[in-house]
DNA sequence: CCAGTTTTTTTCGAGACCCGGAATAAATAA
DNA sequence: TTATTTATTCCGGGTCTCGAAAAAAACTGG
C-alpha cells in the first residue's frame, strides 16, 4: 500500500535528486541540473547552496576556463569528497578484499587477503570479515572520519532485505547475516550484496549508453550467476536476490549440477562442467575446482584443435543459448555482458550460443542481439559495491527523514 | 533518468492516492483514509471535499447506522459511479465482446459477437472492433456522457507502451495498432494489453490477500500464457508485454510448437499438444484446434482409465512443472492461479508438475507453492480490463496535470 | 577600455500545500 | 440532560516551489 507524500518530503526527494545528477554528470553546472530534473532555477540554486553549506557539494574551481561562450561561466558542481566514507567488502571463493572509498567514488585504502573459505568454520569466517573491517576503521594513517555505510558482496544467493548470506558455493556454511553482524560490530549502516547484482550496477555507471535501463550481467565462471536491470531497477526475486540464471533447467535429467540437481544451465557451461566435458569424464563426474589458469590453457587447446575440447565449449554455448531463449521469452531481448574467465573464451562459445538462441523464441532477431565481454570481475563487484553504498549514503544519509534499513526502503534502483 | 517532484505534483499525486484508497476498500471513512495513506485529517479532509464538488466521490447515505461504537459515526466514502465511464474490448479466438462499465465498477451494457478472427482480413476486424464500439457508443437507451478511456486486450503478445497488438494466435495479421486506430476513430484514450496480464490484475482485485505482490496466472487454453505480477507491479517484457512463459524451451529440438519452434513448454502443454499426445499422432504433428468440449472429454477419459490420455496430461504437467522450476528459478517460488479450460484438469497436471518442479533449483520447498484454479479466462479478462482503464482515469483524469499516453507514463500499477 | 550582449545564478514576493492543534459535529452512555 | 467519545472541519504557521526580475560574470566590438 503505497503512502501519500508528506510536504516535508519533497525536500528530501528533491535533495536527493540534485546529488543524484552531481553524481550521474561529472560537473554539472546548476542551469544543467535544472534541466534534466525539470525543477526551476530558483529551487535548484536554493538546494545546492543548501548542499555547499553542508559540505556535501563543492563548487569546482574555474581551472578551465576553457568556455568559448560568451555569457557568465557556469560553475560546475561536484562531490565533495570529504563528505563521507563507505566501505566495500567482497567476499569470493578463498579470497576477501576490502576497499574505503571516498565521497567521490576514490578508493583510499586497501586491502586484501586469501583465506580457505571452504574450509573454514563459521566463526572463523564472520571473523575474517569483522576482523579485515576493524583494521580498516582503525588504521592511524588514515583519517576516517566515520564511515557511513558497508556494503558486502558475495558469490552466492542473499535475501530480499540485503541482510543475510542464505547460500554461497564458497562456504559449506549457509543462512549468516552479515549485514547485521556488521552493525551490530560497527554500528554503520551495511548491506548484503550479491556479487552478479554488483557487476550490473558497475556496468551501469561504466557505460550508461550501453547499459542504461535493460540490460543483463552474466558471469562464467565456476558457476553462472546473472545479475539483470529491467526497466532502469535492478531485478531481485521476491524472496532472495534471485535471478538464478545458472540454475534455469537445460535438460530435464540431465547432466549433474554442483546444486545437486540435473540439467541446470551451470551443470553444462560453469567450468567445472567444461573441464569434466572437454576431459570426457561423462556428465555425472562429481563437480571439481578448476583454476582459472588451467581454463585458459584449455580454452587455448580448443582454439587450436578440434577435439572434446572445443566440443565442450560447444555444449556451454549451447546451454547458454537456449537458457537466453527461455530468459529472452520472458522479458524480451537486451544486451548482455559475459563477465568471468570463460567470457576470454566467448569466442568458442558464441557460434553455439547464437545458433541455440535462433532457434527459441526470444531469438527472433538473434542477429541484433549483442555481447561484450569483460574477463576480470572482480573489479566490477568493487566498483558496484562502492556505488551501491554510495547511492544510499545520498540518499538515506544526505536526504534526511527517511527510515534508514536498506532493501526494501531503498528501491533498488541500481 | 527520473525527473524532480514539482509542487503541484503533490496535490496531484495525493488525489491520487485518495482516489484509490476508495477504489480499493468498500467505504472507507476519511479517518480510514488519513490512517492509510499516511496523510494527516486535515489534507484528507480537504482533498476529500474537493473530491466530492467535482463529483467524483460521494458520501454514502447512513443506510446501515449499525455502528455499534460511541463516538460520532464515521461517513464512507464511494465512488461516485456517474463521474465517468470506461470501455472494454476483448478479443479473443472467434470472439468479440465489449462491455460499458460505470466510475464504481458496475457494467451498466455489453454485446457480443462471434467472429471468424482466423480467416478475416486485416481490415475486416479491424473494423469490426470499431463497429462494436461505435454501436455501444451511440446507443441510445444509453445516457453516455462520455467514455473517458477504452482497454482492449487480446491473445497474443503486445507492446510495451499499450498501443499495439504485435503478433497474435487468433488471427494470422500482425502489428496492428489497436489503441491508435480507436483513438482515431472516436478521440478517446485507448490502451492495448495481454490477455493474460489483465487476468493477473483481475485476480489481484478480486483476492488481493492472496494475490497480493507476487504471484503468477497462467493460461491453460490453446496456447499457454501468463501474466506475472511481483512487487506489486505488473511486468512486462522490455520491448513487448513479455512474459512468454509458453516459448520457454522445455526441451531443445523438442516438439513441434505452435510458433514454429521446436521444444517450447507449450508444444507439451497447449491444448492441440495433449490432443495429439493423447491421440499419440506424435510430437511433430500439426496443431489443430480443439474445442474447450472436446478437451473435457480428454480429460474425463483421462480420470476414468490409465492411457495416453493420462499420459498426456502427465506430459503436460512435466512441461509446465520445469518451466515453472526455471521460472522460479528467476524469481522466486510465488503463488500461481491456473486459469482456462485446462485448469479444470489440473488434477490430472499437478502431480507430475509437483514431481517436475521439486527437481529444480526454484522448486526447493515445492510443497509450500500453492495453486488455484478458475477454468474459465473470459470474465477475469474483461474485470482486468475494466479496473485497468478505470485506474487509468482515477490517475489520469482526475488527478490532472500529468501527460497523457499509457503505458510508460502510469507505472503498471496492477 | 568601456558599454552592450549573453548566459548563469541569486533574490524576492506570491501562491500552494501540508501539518498540528483547536473547534465543531454527531453520535452513545449514564 | 450531561458527559464522553469519535469524526471531521477550521485556522494559523511553516515550508516549499515557481516565475520574474535583478545581479553577476563572462565575452564582443568599436
Amino acid at each position: 500500500m503505497s503512502v501519500g507524500i508528506r510536504h516535508d518530503d519533497l525536500r528530501r526527494r528533491n535533495r536527493a535528486m540534485v546529488i543524484a545528477a552531481v553524481r550521474r554528470t561529472p560537473q554539472p553546472s546548476r542551469t544543467e541540473i535544472a534541466a534534466t530534473t525539470g525543477l526551476s532555477h530558483s529551487t535548484i540554486s536554493a538546494i545546492s547552496a543548501d548542499l555547499i553549506d553542508e559540505g556535501i557539494l563543492a563548487e569546482s574551481k574555474p581551472n578551465e576556463p576553457a568556455s568559448l561562450k560568451r555569457g557568465r561561466p557556469q560553475v560546475g558542481l561536484g562531490l565533495n569528497p570529504e563528505a563521507a566514507t563507505v566501505m566495500t567488502v567482497v567476499l569470493s571463493l578463498n579470497f576477501l578484499s576490502v576497499a574505503v572509498i571516498d565521497y567521490a567514488g576514490q578508493v583510499i585504502a586497501e586491502e586484501q587477503r586469501r583465506l580457505d573459505t571452504l574450509t573454514m568454520s563459521r566463526d572463523a569466517l564472520i571473523g575474517e570479515c569483522v576482523a579485515i573491517v576493524r583494521r580498516r576503521l582503525e588504521d592511524p594513517d588514515l583519517d576516517i572520519r566515520g564511515v557511513a555505510r558497508i556494503a558486502l558482496a558475495i558469490q552466492g544467493i542473499t535475501d530480499t532485505d540485503a541482510r543475510a548470506m542464505l547460500w554461497s558455493p564458497i562456504t559449506p556454511h549457509t543462512d549468516i547475516a552479515f549485514a547485521d553482524v556488521l552493525e551490530d560490530e560497527f554500528g554503520i549502516p551495511a548491506t548484503m550484496e550479491n556479487d552478479c547484482n554488483m557487476m550490473a550496477v558497475a556496468l551501469r555507471w561504466r557505460d550508461p549508453r550501453r547499459y542504461r535501463d535493460d540490460f543483463i550481467a552474466i558471469l562464467l565462471s565456476h558457476g553462472i550467476g546473472m545479475g539483470l536491470v529491467l526497466k532502469g531497477e535492478l531485478f531481485s526475486g521476491t524472496h532472495s536476490s534471485g535471478g538464478e540464471f545458472g540454475h534455469m533447467i537445460h535438460r530435464p535429467n540431465g547432466a549433474l549440477c554442483r546444486c545437486g540437481r540435473r540439467g541446470c544451465v551451470e551443470a553444462y557451461a560453469g567450468n567445472y562442467a567444461i573441464w569434466r566435458n572437454a576431459r570426457e569424464m561423462g556428465e555425472d563426474a562429481e563437480p571439481v575446482d578448476v583454476s582459472d589458469a588451467e581454463m585458459r590453457v584449455l580454452a587455448s587447446t580448443a582454439r587450436e584443435r578440434d577435439g572434446p575440447e572445443r566440443e565442450a565449449y560447444r555444449k556451454a554455448g549451447e546451454a547458454l543459448g537456449f537458457g537466453l531463449g527461455s530468459l529472452f521469452a520472458l522479458i524480451d531481448p537486451a544486451p548482455v555482458a559475459m563477465v568471468g574467465v570463460s567470457a576470454a573464451a566467448f569466442d568458442l562459445i558464441e557460434p553455439a550460443l547464437r545458433e541455440a538462441i535462433a532457434q527459441t523464441a526470444g531469438g527472433q532477431h538473434s542477429k541484433s542481439i549483442s555481447f561484450d565481454t569483460e574477463p576480470n570481475e572482480l573489479p566490477l563487484i568493487r566498483e558496484g559495491c562502492a556505488m551501491r553504498a554510495l547511492t544510499f549514503v545520498d540518499q538515506q544519509i544526505f536526504a534526511p527523514g527517511v527510515q534508514a534499513r536498506a532493501g526494501a526502503a531503498g528501491k533498488n534502483v541500481a
